[in-house]
DNA sequence: AGTGTTATCCAAAGCGCTTTCAATTACCGG
DNA sequence: CCGGTAATTGAAAGCGCTTTGGATAACACT
């Protein structure tokens, strides 16, 4: 069933059925209600790729998901921010389409996306410290919304990010507060904006204190519970371990957990870990009290405010669309005062 | 850049373009070659929203994710599953329309889908015990490959799905050579396809053995790191508590782990756990030796695996293609066998 | 020279929709 | 009862591509 057998079907023209389903003014309510009834009751909908052609607008939204090429491994906090940002498309009909690629090829991707015409604006995840997309986006004219940001380039373009400095100044400050002075990071890959910027905030943390920060105790990777486990074995076997630990996600603090487990170690007694949380759907780190002293921020809502940016900005490419998100430090039960007795 | 400008551009028709960039015979090698060389240097793409609607073919896939109503959570999998169809569909040049959705509402979605002629053909992802999707999908004529099978309706529908059954019945019984009786069940929620497989191979396992189970060991509900930290407490209070257990997931037996940490249960020695690993690329559940003792499958490759017969369905919808894979059980450092002395 | 054949190219229709421009009808005040 | 305005509808062009059904030129063969 399509436009016209419908026309025919009613004895009007295309033009008039179409201004009736689209809710233009020059048609009578009384032939309106015709077409939609007689739309509903065919389970008429309008071809999407007629319509996209008529309109210019594909009424798509195109996200691109890095795949790491060492490690195949693909970040579960995309599937939740397309779900916070799938709300926000659906109320206003635009559709998702998806490309998973080695995280080498992307420009590859998005000049496709561009040139195809097949997506009205993209979503830009895990930018590196000086992304070529953003660049690139901004010269083939297609609306993107960053999540996270760079750092060696301007702030102009339109992005949702987390204030990761502040949060993980505070954390650090925090833990230092409780006693500690020897402070590991587990970091994500620094070439990744986040990373960068939780690091200065690791540092500015320990500044603000007036400690240094111990090149020895600072460790990147990708982000996986292996990662944790085995950067937490690394840790705790040195020769002055430190005492307390930043983790960049709850993945990651859950594989420190195992090895702290494994080598008897009481996370919130003979050490201290605070984690970033996105606050992911399948490993909500909650309860009675949390379970990890946790920097947390929902990723899922940044894909909200993400999709609403975007769709904003599709309307009315003007000025960029910023917005920074700050993390709530959760005190849970993996932190607690330095101890200056020996391990049990 | 178009095709009719590409076409002045060259002085040809675009009828000769169009021959020369889909490879036809009917043009010559030289403006073959001439009519390439001018795309490429103009960065030529076709427009996919025109050329889907000339030929009828939207080079798409579309893939439902659902989102539990109940939970609100997105099952992690899907990102593996999509990441493993995605290299398939890369290669054949298909993209992917993903919808994030209530899975109350799934039907709609695919109604959408086909009616609104967006896609090729879709994935059914999660089919429930008598999902109306596939009876939908076959009257709308959409092509479509289920992950995972009903279990109340024949199957003459297209799937790619693990053996459930036989994986956890052979797990079973490893459990009760070892000497285990009184044996957990951790289960999905058994609206699901797969958990009643898993719970029919369970019991069967037991049955094989001849010992019947426990209604008071077998627990289900959504698949999260809280609901596993929350059975494994409950498990382990009983009266007379079991001394081993199958979980549906990593993610449930990581959640197990944490309580039996907790609780000073130590896995392998004082608690058998064999959990089904997705071999999600963040949770790696391998090392030296795995951690789990585990029955894995990969969900990436199922993810390919299920592309290629789509694809392969939608260019001849002849016989439905089916294909089921053998979880391997890997033998980690969860299991043992039963001890007869105290706990510690 | 006339007739097929083959190789190469093109004009135009059509995919299903929107939208411009024009036509028709209804209505209103003078 | 008429000119003018508003309300309602339609015909047709166009979005960018594919594809059908020729057209043209080149060539070989009788």
């Amino acid at each position: 069933m399509n436009l016209r057998d419908l026309a025919v079907e009613l004895g009007l023209s295309q033009t008039t059925v179409s201004r009736a389903l689209n809710g233009y003014p020059e048609v009578s309510e009384a032939t309106r209600q015709r077409v939609l009834d007689a739309a509903r009751q065919h389970n008429y909908r309008p071809n999407t790729r007629a319509k996209a052609l008529a309109t210019g607008r594909a009424m798509a939204i195109g996200h691109v998901i890095p795949l790491s090429t060492r490690t195949e491994m693909v970040n579960p906090v995309f599937a939740d921010f397309i779900a916070g940002a799938s709300e926000t498309y659906m109320r206003h009909g635009y559709d998702i389409v998806l490309s998973v690629i080695g995280d080498d090829q992307e420009d590859r991707v998005y000049l496709d996306m561009a040139s195809k015409r097949m997506v009205d604006g993209v979503i830009v995840q895990s930018p590196t410290v000086d992304d070529p997309r953003i660049a690139l986006l901004r010269k083939v004219g297609l609306p993107f919304v960053v999540h996270g940001r760079a750092t060696d380039l301007p702030d102009d373009y339109s992005y949702v990010d987390v204030n990761n400095k502040r949060a993980f100044q505070r954390a650090t400050e925090f833990l230092v507060d409780l006693g500690h002075r020897r402070i590991a990071l587990v970091n994500g890959r620094e070439r990744l904006g986040f990373a960068v910027r939780r690091r200065t905030g690791f540092e500015a943390g320990l500044a603000a204190r007036g400690l240094a920060p111990d090149p020895a105790l600072m460790l990147t990777d990708e982000m996986t519970e292996g990662y944790g486990y085995a950067a937490m074995r690394h840790l705790l076997t040195q020769e002055d371990p430190p005492t307390a630990c930043l983790s960049a996600s709850a993945i990651i603090a859950f594989g420190m957990r195992r090895a702290a487990d494994e080598a008897g170690v009481r996370l919130g007694r003979d050490f201290s870990l605070i984690t970033y949380d996105d606050d992911l759907s399948f490993f909500r780190n909650s309860g009675d009290e949390a379970i990890f002293t946790a920097l947390r921020s929902s990723v899922r809502t940044a894909g909200r405010f993400a999709a609403e940016q975007l769709i904003d900005l599709i309307g009315d490419p003007g000025t960029p669309r910023q917005r920074l998100m700050e993390a709530e430090l959760i005190v849970g039960r993996s932190t607690g005062p330095l101890r200056h007795d020996t391990r049990p």
